[in-house]
DNA sequence: CAACTATATTACTGAGTAGCAATTTACATT
DNA sequence: AATGTAAATTGCTACTCAGTAATATAGTTG
């Protein structure tokens, strides 16, 4: 419960992990991940961007601590950290799905 | 419980909203407005932040539907639109709280 | 209507970064 | 050791956007 100030420099560190998220390419990776622990080369195939941008994606979401490593021999296969990135999508998903059914409801009306 | 399939359209409006938290200035208002309902100079003279930059930063929060808007004359009043902003910042908040247990642990172990 | 005020908009500059090609690093196999 | 392969890194270009100054818009008051 030990509730974290909110200092502007805890808000620049939830703001960095909010970016992480802010880009569809890395939230296709983590959609992929969903399904399971998968190497860079499985992603790459998986959502048909570059190799090197990718890897770099990777780094980033690792960083902040939303995919974690485990290499094996050549490959390295990510993972999704925890269930909390779920929830975060999910919630950010549900608003989405709300507003357009509002702007349905608006166009209907 | 209408699940929203994940295109590649529906993931780019939720890496837009990511993209709306993903600003220290924009939690920091958010943050200010937790209060309650603020007019836009009011938020100018609590963050410090340009009259120009926080109108900005609260168009982006409302087409984002973050924000509610009522005019009342010349002022602008500003409200947090509902309370799951609170759980997306509360969520990151503490996943960054997380992350520095676990490094202080490091540290001293 | 003229002067004033709060907010929004516009035009601009500088910083950050996505994506790609080329290279490097790390490991495996022969 | 030499070759091959997966992943990471680097250098680059193009684009996005935060912040600011100047201006425009909308409303109020004298």
């Amino acid at each position: 419960m030990s509730k974290l100030k909110l200092t502007p420099e805890v808000m620049a560190l939830v703001a960095d992990r909010f970016k992480a998220l802010a880009e569809p390419a890395r939230l296709q990776i983590l959609s992929c991940l969903r399904a399971g622990e998968m190497a860079v080369s499985d992603l790459v195939n998986e959502t048909g961007f570059g190799q090197a941008n990718v890897s770099k994606h990777l780094q980033l979401l690792h960083t902040m601590g939303f995919v974690r490593r485990r290499k094996v021999g050549l490959f390295v296969y990510y993972a999704l950290a925890d269930k909390g990135i779920f929830q975060l999508c999910d919630t950010m998903c549900g608003r989405v799905e709300q507003e357009m059914k509002r702007r349905r409801k608006l166009l209907a009306g």
